[in-house]
DNA sequence: GGTGGATATATTGTGCACAATATAGTTGTT
DNA sequence: AACAACTATATTGTGCACAATATATCCACC
């Protein structure tokens, strides 16, 4: 007479574990290139979005702008955009138009880490051995499964 | 003159954020179906560590079982523990053997738990919209990356 | 049998995530 | 004009993650 088994309890047959180990380990993978730029995985993430606006002549961004690119709330998203102001990396103003709105402006020392920081996706492909073309179809297809999650 | 671009920063083209986002989507989605079990996420892989050890006859387990199995330091399971044996979940007792090691043994209330937890990757399974198929494939990838990042 | 190095776990401090709630401002309706 | 409903951001409290360091024990070798 043996224990009860199951299987779909094992830890190796869970499709979470490894999306949620991944996606730490990636951080991980991230830090040392991140720190000589003096940002964190997240605050790099903000500064994706705030260069990319910048491109587009988009700035100032609301911070709404920004929990909605990076799915996460304003109780994450508040702290983090009050740490990278104290870094000196952007600027925070409330709108005169609407009182509610806090205005996200880029500051030069932000704008100019750009160039620093073009080459570190680069280096992170190398060192995660990748394949550019199964990392897009990946990409893909984890796209479809947030776009599935985010209507729950 | 427009501003230059840098498209290997754009939010849209990197692999990182997916997973990111990914993996945090999915800890929400498992989020009620655990707070009915009373656990967190991170909870939920240690007791899935435990069941399988303990269908395999190997409890106790040593702490440093658990931190390799799911690829976690000390810093963040010996707190974790300690609030799951607060919760009555299992207990932590050193070893006599080596005063060291201490070793983790799964409760009536945490074992008996499992029961209640069997049905729950099905049901996410559900609410992910994953097909199987893919969804291993997709598991095997990151697997396959995982191992590769764990060598630096 | 003492001591240097290795091992196992714990602690401290910082920064996310996120649920829940609060605050303040705006808009639409009557 | 008053006020209810809505919107935008902030705050509070809890629980991870993780780097860095500390503590305690064990083991090997002399």
């Amino acid at each position: 007479m043996t224990k009860d088994t199951a299987p779909q309890l094992h830890l190796d047959n869970q499709l979470c574990f490894p999306v949620y180990t991944l996606s730490r380990l990636i951080t991980q993978a991230y830090q040392p290139l991140l720190k000589a730029l003096g940002l964190t995985y997240p605050q790099y993430l903000v500064m994706l979005v705030l260069w990319e606006a910048d491109e587009k002549g988009e700035l100032p961004v609301q911070v709404r702008f920004i929990t909605e690119k990076l799915l996460l709330d304003t109780g994450t998203v508040t702290p983090l955009l009050k740490r990278m102001e104290e870094a000196g990396l952007l600027q925070r103003r409330r709108s005169s138009v609407d009182e509610r709105v806090v205005e996200i402006y880029l500051s030069e020392q932000g704008r100019s880490l750009r160039s620093q920081a073009e080459t570190v996706p680069f280096e992170l492909l190398c060192r995660t051995g990748v394949d550019p073309k199964r990392g897009i179809a990946m990409r893909d297809e984890m796209l479809a499964m947030i776009r599935v999650l985010q209507q729950s």
